[in-house]
DNA sequence: GATGAAATTAGTTCAAG
DNA sequence: CTTGAACTAATTTCATC
């Protein structure tokens, strides 16, 4: 994976706190010309780290339903199944899959429409068991990280960023800052079955 | 509360979609002109249905560090401080809070930074429990809805559109097209005390 | 409140370092 | 990979309906 540089993390800053600001302005603030800046929009939509430009919407104005957090425990194997699912569900806005197998999902529905949202979209004999909570609020602040809390890769030492890779041995998180000083780790035998 | 028509909503579909889509093109879909266009965004923008304009970022992609859920039970009227502490923090993206007074946090941190995380940011006799789960995937799937589900008015049998009201009955939640339906049926003794 | 034409401002292409 | 200049396109203003 290409690395991505303080400028691209800079532009990345500006437009996830306001999508529409002036390339011109963000040329200006980066020390770069507003062709440059477009250019590597472009190319940050292309690796995916943009996903997309879209808007912060205050749903408790606008729609008609109820806010709900749906916690499904899945069957083994199919958490990826379900969560793929429930996000296709147009009532469904954000989904979570977590690695104990379980999916979680922030949706609008009429209180008695969770069974039904569950029904049309995942099969029953997926769903262990499931949990809803019903929302009071819900905000998103989204930011691009800086080197706060940044990781030390457990091989060699160094910061570990985007191209990092982790792994659990013995239940703990483990940081390497490359799939090389992973490798390094795995070859000595130190990464268990689950490493991720 | 100003009432949204189809026109607005319309905007926000094709908003949510694609936040940077020319606002002519906007104009040539919805059937307004430019300039009308950009008032209504202006418009939404104040009302607070448009909270920003903002990206997608996926960072699984970006950030050093690890995804996870973050589980918190407060104590007993803390439930609001607790979701706004943890939502100034910024490794902490999305935040959820329940009616039954637990706080959902989506955060990116080091495995051993969510104690950290939580210390720094809410005072410890707020929090009862906590859970931490580690995310394996994560998606947002925005979208505004069109008239899928839509509720009923227990009064007069109206569709229940943004401006309209619920409350909980009985443990059951009624929604309302107004306030003042919801204020007959408060009136007819209908409404339990932790009507919300 | 909405519009079309004009004016301003932004974005992209391209030739070149 | 970057830029500045030229070109194209989008947005806002404003007078009018």
């Amino acid at each position: 994976m290409p690395q991505l540089d303080d400028t691209d993390l800079e532009i990345l800053r500006l437009l996830v706190a306001n999508a529409r600001r002036p390339y011109s302005e963000i040329a200006d603030k980066v020390g770069v010309s507003p062709p440059t800046v477009s250019d590597r929009i472009d190319r940050l939509q292309e690796l995916g780290v943009i996903r997309r430009f879209t808007l912060d919407v205050d749903r408790s104005t606008l729609d008609a339903g109820i806010q709900v957090l749906i916690d499904v425990s899945t069957a083994p194997g199919t958490t990826e199944d379900v969560a793929e699912s429930l996000a296709s569900q147009n009532v469904v806005e954000h989904v979570y899959a977590t690695a104990d197998g379980s999916v979680v999902a922030h949706a609008t529905v009429p209180e008695d429409a969770v069974h039904e949202v569950l029904e049309e979209s995942v099969a029953t004999e997926n769903v262990e068991s499931f949990d809803v909570r019903l929302l009071t609020d819900e905000q998103w602040t989204p930011e691009v990280s800086g080197t706060a809390f940044a990781l030390e890769c457990a091989v060699c030492g160094d910061e570990v960023t985007s191209q990092g890779e982790t792994a659990r041995i013995d239940g703990e998180f483990v940081a390497f800052c490359s799939s090389s000083c992973r490798e390094a780790a795995a070859e000595e035998g130190q990464l268990a079955a689950d490493s991720i």
